[in-house]
DNA sequence: CATATAATTTAGACTAACCTAAAATATCCA
DNA sequence: TGGATATTTTAGGTTAGTCTAAATTATATG
């Protein structure tokens, strides 16, 4: 059995593993855990001990299989957990990550299961994120960045890069929610900013950053 | 804010005071707490510094009206919980004690709301305790032991005083959950025994300890 | 009502997870 | 390639919650 925190720091190397390349450092652990760099130290010693993480002195870290399949379920739990909230329970997308950063600690493999069942194994979370299933298999998509579509492409919204509540209260506003159709009707070279139009006609300005951070499925 | 331990502890005397009267014992504490006396005396040491229970040295605690009313919601979380399992999730009554023990931590008070409603506004839990409303009242029942009634009173089974999983898997061998019509046709004098009959006419004869610890809406 | 026993508290110590400050190692660049 | 700088680790300390053993207070009984 692994601690509430244990299971923070996999989740975070895990999600740092995903984003760059070659060995995890202490620095950025630290800074997505908000602690001190010795403190990361200690506890990837402990990980380390408990065959979670590989380590070697000032090489950062890795996930052995292990402690890569532990990550998985806890993402499993944390994505299942926001569909529950959402679907079920009427929250909105940016209202949802903090209680499901709880939740995803509850501790039983027959409850994540029975969850799934209930909510009919969504493959996606209320942000598009793929759901991991009971033997840890992400389910393939094929999104794409709005900023990399070409003028006349169509798609659905499908998933966003930025989870911040600011970006999914600005997409809210805008009417941009999951599954919304659109069509990209105007690029432009200078800023990157683009035009979308929605099924129902309404014309939408997005700047580059926001482009950037919002999935298409085509 | 208050960590899970300094919750715990306050469930675990408000469940005492229910069950005794006058100031609850260091040693009673530590006994369904399953700490020694010591950790209890430094914990409700805690507790007074919070104003959430009175304490006076070698005198016990009382809750505070503070300390009651956080126990009273994490019942109510509990409770909640409960009925999600069974009722959504299709877990048994002797399935859910564990997991809602880690659930009724979760911290959000939307989130007991949202789930209240969707349960349907519940107002006894899996094993008919009374799930107390969002302001902490707790519907009142007409529910009597099995073993006060009378011969010839008809009820159904509405709660249990015993929680534990071996006489709720014993009532569920019985087939004796909650809602099932009884009648009460037999009651022996010598050893307090009785024979119940169900609405589809099986006969079940139930020790005085049995009985004892069934409660029946008539 | 005095004393034996039981309950409770204090004292001092442990672990997990964190911290700061200092030491060790790695990296970068002139 | 040799400093300068940045990163990481070590050393030593803190807090929450626990423990054991000893000291204190309450209670019970002859």
């Amino acid at each position: 059995m692994n601690s509430y925190t244990e299971e923070n720091y996999l989740k975070a190397i895990y999600k740092l593993t995903e984003q760059s390349e070659g060995n995890i450092t202490t620095n950025a652990i630290a800074e997505v855990m908000n602690t001190k760099a010795a403190s990361v130290t200690d506890m990837v010693k402990k990980l380390a001990d408990k065959k979670l993480v590989n380590y070697a002195k000032y090489q950062g870290v890795r996930l052995t299989k292990k402690g890569e399949d532990i990550a998985i379920q806890i993402i499993r739990k944390h994505r299942l957990w926001e569909c529950f909230l959402v679907n079920k329970l009427n929250f909105k997308w940016d209202e949802v990550h903090d209680i499901a950063e709880e939740l995803e600690h509850i501790n039983s493999t027959t409850l994540v299961d029975r969850l799934d069942e209930f909510l009919g194994f969504p493959k996606f979370d209320p942000h598009g994120d793929p759901i991991p299933s009971k033997n840890g298999i992400f389910s393939a998509n094929n999104f794409y960045k709005l900023l990399k579509l070409n003028e006349g492409d169509i798609g659905k919204v499908a998933g966003v890069c930025d989870h911040s509540n600011t970006f999914l209260q600005y997409l809210e506003k805008q009417k941009l929610g999951l599954g919304t159709s659109i069509s990209l009707t105007e690029k432009n070279e200078y800023d990157q900013s683009v035009v979308i139009t929605t099924a129902d006609g309404r014309a939408i300005f997005l700047s580059k950053e926001v482009a950037n951070n919002i999935l298409v499925a085509i």
